[in-house]
DNA sequence: ACCGCTCTTTTGAATAACTCAAAACAAGGG
DNA sequence: CCCTTGTTTTGAGTTATTCAAAAGAGCGGT
């Protein structure tokens, strides 16, 4: 079961310890989601670990690659299992709820600045904001 | 000379006070600063400013429309007086250097989700990421 | 199966960047 | 010029995150 998990740690050159597993095991259920929540689904299953820990955790499993940081502004750090492709966000102005979109073009054509000052461009990253469903809603 | 800056903060609904004025002041020298650059700035022609009045200052000229403010992941909040046009921003991966990219496409084709979950879009943001010319240099 | 080296986690503390609230103060319309 | 209302000051509190040292656990090798 969580041998999956265990290769997938090894193959990113970190050991597969029980709480590493236990916060992938947490992420395959939730879309994006910030320390405290990963903290509390992992504390369920593991009552020793502390936040610093999660929060450990997390940053070595996004540097490894295993996991993607995004940092809308106005909230907290999430974290998403989702990796590896070209995806963007949409960000409720409202509440906050946070969805994924996929991006139209793949290697999107227009995420290539004009003028970049003499900057070398890495990544692109797009964030929308707008309202989500219910709290359209709301807002009638 | 602070008459246009008076002006501008009547034309939004605000008073012209002395810290607005001189918040608007120091901005014109700073392409994207954080609260507490602004505050150093301003400290040495109103002695009297706290950070939380600065603060306090640049969310009124934010919501006031007179200041965009940006989020970079893994930085302070940036206020830049640049507003009203379609441009993004690049972001240096090594120092934290910022530059202004003005957007190809005016009003960006691509920046229009595919499938947006449901959401109402109201406003796209991109940020670039990479090394801005110094650092650049010096990764050799 | 066991041992020990090394990587992880725990524990504890510190920090930065805001935010909130109440009291003192000033802008500007009348 | 004064009063009302918006603004700033003062002071305290919060939250997410980072840092550091000591305790603990993987896992490759024997």
């Amino acid at each position: 079961m969580d041998t999956d998990f265990d290769t997938a740690l090894r193959g990113a050159g970190l050991k597969a310890t029980a709480g590493r597993v236990a916060v992938l095991e947490a992420m395959e259920s939730m879309a994006h989601t910030d320390a405290e929540r990963v903290y509390r689904a992992v504390s369920e299953v593991l009552p020793t670990t502390s936040i610093q820990s999660v929060h450990n955790i997390l940053a070595d499993l996004t540097t490894a690659g295993l996991l993607r940081r995004i940092e809308p502004a106005g909230s907290a750090a999430l974290y998403e299992r989702r990796i590896g492709d070209n995806h963007h966000h949409i960000v409720c102005t409202a509440c906050g709820a946070i969805g994924d979109v996929d991006c139209v073009v793949g290697e999107a054509p227009c995420l290539t600045p004009s003028s970049t000052g003499g900057f070398t461009v890495q990544t692109a990253e797009v964030t929308f904001w707008g309202l989500c469903p219910s709290c359209q809603n709301a807002a009638q």
